[in-house]
RNA sequence: GGGGGUGUAGCUCAGUUGGUUAGAGCGAUCGCCUGUCACGCGAUAGGUCGAGGGUUCGAGUCCCUUCACUCCCGCCA
């Protein structure tokens, strides 16, 4: 029998009473009667409940043990009298009857307690970050990542993939976010980068041949934090097919995520079946590319009512004649909220740094009319049209905003999300998938009007490769898709370009010579000349994908060892200076702004 | 790089219009308590009110600067 342990703290029911039985764990709580003293004894598995009263030698050691102790406790196992179980534990209708402990592992004062509901501050939780993953929640979080990552490398299995590793010192690649560099020793002056994602080696694992590849791999950029974004380092999913066209990888990846959605989660799945929606259709209904589809309002465009006679609006007629556009939001049947229910997100919009949302109600006396601030500017011919166009009925409202397109798409979206969230009109325990797809292949730069790529320089274009229209590249639309699930972008993906020519020819639009893509990507350039074949793939972020699995509002709660906002490990001090010797051996010296 | 929020005991927080000696719960220490499961009861210790400067007879509270954490914008092919 192994030294500590005979059973782990979730193992012992009535069936054991009367064994004598040793655990080990952790001092959870402590419950001292005087004469009477029950431990909770905590480890991975659960609670057991131990007892042990001052007849026994070891009651006033055992009284005086710090909590987080780890102990191993040698007893007898109890019946626990009917009106003395509990049901909240595994263990509840028995306790063990303490003989004798030692201690394992002695703990000092705590910063923080562990046996708590309460919410700390995450300073103190990364620092300690080995203690915050003893608390219930996160330590079942971990526990869950752990199982999806291991389910998903058995799908992957089963669905034919392979799984190979990529290196992780390579090179730096222009375009993209920031790379983290490492110097390279050997080549002074020299420095490998970390992979954003294995991109490159992935199409070469193509090229070579294998398939169908997968890895569950670390991506490296070096950009700022979000809520949903770890700074540095974060694990996608990556795959990558041979022979396929968008809609095969669509459905491999369609059958893994519900698989696993259904597999580790309650919540329904809206669509098994993941709505196609074009980029440019998300951007005018939900007036952004990850839209979330649980909030049924959608955004109309109604410019063109503008440019009738019978409507008065003179502010929007003026901004829609010099280019702005004019979109809404219908909500349903809210022709009885109260009149600070509208000025409240009026209010709320102008905090947003827009001009504010103009509202009215479709009512109807004799004949339909339009009440509120701006409902005298609306005839009734125009107000008919308006609710042809939007599918509206009498009693709902409309809010309207005027804007030109990219600002007008950024209110419009935020609005679509309070105006839902304030009518809690937003489902909840559901997961609403969709695709976004038919990307555009450039975009243009506001500031600079420089033409760059919209999202990966190695997807394939749409269309017939000797017919596409360079001349009008910002009409160049891609075989590339995004996922998104409840508002959050889960993954990107592509159908690659394996044709040489023609990404020289398209790198050449986004600025690029020959020379400069060959010295860039000689790799791939290389390799894609020596027999290609056509192929596909995507990468689902893993912590994203375990985030919504877990119903956790921020990536920390599923990362075992984050960092902070700023990029640091607060618990290993990362990152740190370096001795004068190890710079020396690189050939580096530190030049501080400052 | 920019904007918002927060910062008071080991932890979570309260602290009124600027007014005497800055409080509570948990934790710690000590004592009482034999059926609790957030056990109960009593006592004690524990404070650079993030830091620096200013206004004032008097600052946790008002002003300025600064730091830390966090959320957002930029950024993230």
């Amino acid at each position: 029998m192994n030294k500590y342990r005979s059973h782990k703290c979730d193992q012992l029911t009535k069936n054991d009473v009367g064994k004598n039985v040793s655990l080990a764990g952790w001092v959870n709580k402590k419950r001292d009667h005087g004469n009477l003293l029950f431990i909770d004894l905590r480890d991975n598995y659960g609670i057991t409940q131990c007892i042990i009263d001052k007849e026994n030698a070891n009651f006033k050691q055992l009284e005086k043990i710090q909590l987080e102790t780890v102990v191993k406790i040698e007893g007898k196992v109890l019946d626990r009298s009917l009106d003395t179980i509990n049901k909240e534990i595994k263990t509840g209708e028995i306790e063990v009857s303490i003989k004798s402990f030692a201690i394992l592992g002695s703990c000092k004062e705590l910063p923080m307690p562990i046996f708590s509901d309460q919410e700390y501050s995450e300073e103190i939780r990364l620092k300690y970050r080995f203690l915050d993953l003893r608390r219930k929640k996160i330590h079942e979080n971990m526990i869950l990542r752990s199982k999806v990552i291991s389910f998903i490398r058995n799908e992957m299995g089963q669905l034919g993939f392979l799984e190979f590793q990529t290196p992780i010192l390579t090179s730096s690649s222009p375009e993209g976010a920031r790379d983290f560099l490492v110097p390279s020793r050997l080549n002074p002056g020299k420095f490998y980068a970390l992979p954003q994602a294995p991109q490159q080696f992935k199409q070469l694992i193509m090229v070579s041949g294998f398939d169908k590849y997968f890895q569950i791999a670390p991506c490296f950029r070096d950009e700022d934090a979000r809520a949903d974004r770890s700074p540095g380092e974060f694990y996608q999913l990556d795959l990558e097919m041979s022979f396929v066209e968008q809609e095969d990888v669509f459905d491999v990846v369609e059958k893994l995520l519900v698989k696993t959605f259904e597999r580790f989660s309650k919540n329904k799945l809206i669509s098994k079946k993941f709505p196609r929606i074009s980029y440019t259709d998300a951007l005018l209904k939900y007036g952004t590319d990850k839209p979330d589809l649980r909030n049924p309002l959608v955004i109309k465009d109604i410019t063109e009512i503008f440019k009738r006679d019978d409507v008065t609006f003179d502010i929007f007629k003026k901004l829609v004649k010099s280019g702005s556009n004019v979109r809404c939001i219908v909500t349903k049947n809210t022709k009885d909220k109260p009149r600070s229910f509208f000025d409240n997100i009026d209010k709320w919009a102008k905090d947003q740094g827009a001009s504010g949302l103009a509202y009215f109600t479709i009512d109807k006396d004799k004949d339909i009319y339009a009440k509120g601030p701006v409902g005298k500017f609306f005839s009734k011919e125009s107000l008919q049209e308006i609710m042809k166009e939007t599918k509206a009925n009498v009693g709902d409202s409309i809010f309207l905003a005027c804007n030109k397109k990219i600002e007008l798409e950024r209110i419009t979206s935020i609005a679509r999300n309070k105006i839902a969230e304030d009518l809690d009109l937003i489902e909840h325990n559901v997961f609403a998938f969709c695709w976004i797809v038919d990307y555009p292949m450039f975009e243009k730069d506001e500031q600079t009007h420089k033409i760059s790529f919209s999202h990966n320089p190695f997807s394939m274009p749409q269309g017939e490769i000797n017919k596409l229209d360079f001349k009008n590249p910002l009409e160049i639309l891609a075989y590339q898709y995004d996922i998104v699930c409840n508002g959050i972008e889960l993954s990107s993906g592509a159908i690659r370009n394996h044709i040489p020519e023609l990404m020289y020819k398209l790198f050449a639009v986004a600025g690029y010579d020959k020379k400069q893509v060959d010295d860039k990507f000689s790799g791939m350039i290389n390799a894609l000349s020596f027999g290609a074949p056509p192929h596909g793939g995507i990468a689902p972020g893993i912590d994203r994908i375990v985030m919504l699995l877990a119903n956790e509002k921020n990536i920390r709660e599923v990362t075992m060892f984050p960092m902070n906002q700023n990029a640091q490990d607060l618990m290993m001090n990362a990152p740190s200076g370096v001795e004068e010797d190890q710079l020396k051996e690189l050939n580096l010296s530190l030049k501080l702004k400052k």
